[in-house]
DNA sequence: GCAAATTAAATTGTGAGCAATTAAATTTAT
DNA sequence: ATAAATTTAATTGCTCACAATTTAATTTGC
């Protein structure tokens, strides 16, 4: 009865049916994608998510980036602080509430911003998506994050 | 002219307008909605896959699991290791080629599976889709696991 | 048959992610 | 006014994820 291989196969158990693999596999694969684009900005895509949240809405405290984000200090807080160190972004306590921190781009961030504008395009083209299976992925996957956030 | 806030708003590199961000949000949204459930089996969910994967195929070689999974041994040897330390799955070389590792299971993990079957369902409840929906999302992420993969 | 090239795992080092805890500032309820 | 509760970051500890390198086994070309 019990051989070697594996027994009774329950479908629902099979990777290719489950909706988290590809969800995760391909998550990690559009990251390797940005790779080759970001290395040029010395960014990881952790870190161009936060530039872009900058670039878009100025000085944000840590609490704004990780709601935006779904990250909590925990993951932002150091890597905050290494583009401190690179003199990308600013980090000072907000005078009005001191237990805020606001993270505000110093001009190494607001340059890198230039170098970026091509990125999502240069994305968009590796997807080779047409622009309605674009839409179509994208909404449904903004539904998921509505369902599940 | 420049402003404390933003200046001139390149909508492509708006994080509401791309692809990239709802699916790295939702990988991780997942990974933490099966969290409570693989906690019960003291499982990450890597190690979930790796198991999923035994279960299905019996033994596989760590390029075997690699290769399905889109690992490399740097990320999958110390993860086999720790569940070798638990006397779920075993490692032994391959006799015909010295160079492959073979990842077996062990009693304990073979008795893990019963324990897993209801997982898919729970999730698939918390996602909240309906069977087209999923249906559709699941394809579309195929696709697009197969573009860049 | 043997040197060169290739393949498979392991190792090293870096940067996320995240749970849990800690410390400090602010808000609230009395 | 002040004690209790809440909020915000930082810290600690653990596990991926992955690039780059190393080591050993196998395959290939000559």
């Amino acid at each position: 009865m019990s051989q070697s291989a594996a027994s009774a196969p329950n479908p629902l158990l099979q990777l290719e049916n489950q909706l988290c693999f590809p969800l995760y596999a391909v998550s990690r694969l559009v990251t390797k994608a940005y790779q080759p684009l970001l290395e040029e900005l010395e960014l990881t895509y952790p870190q161009y998510l936060v530039l872009l949240l900058l670039w878009e809405h100025g000085e944000l405290s840590v609490k704004g980036l990780g709601e935006k984000l779904l990250l909590d200090s925990g993951t932002l807080t150091p890597l905050l602080k290494r583009l401190e160190q690179r003199g990308l972004v600013s980090r000072r306590r907000d005078a009005r509430d001191e237990r805020s921190v606001l993270i505000g781009l110093q001009p190494a961030g607001e340059v890198l911003r230039h170098k970026a504008t091509c990125i999502p395009e240069a994305l968009m083209a590796k997807f080779q998506l047409s622009p309605a299976e674009f839409e179509a992925l994208r909404g449904q996957l903004n539904h998921l994050l509505n369902q599940l956030s």
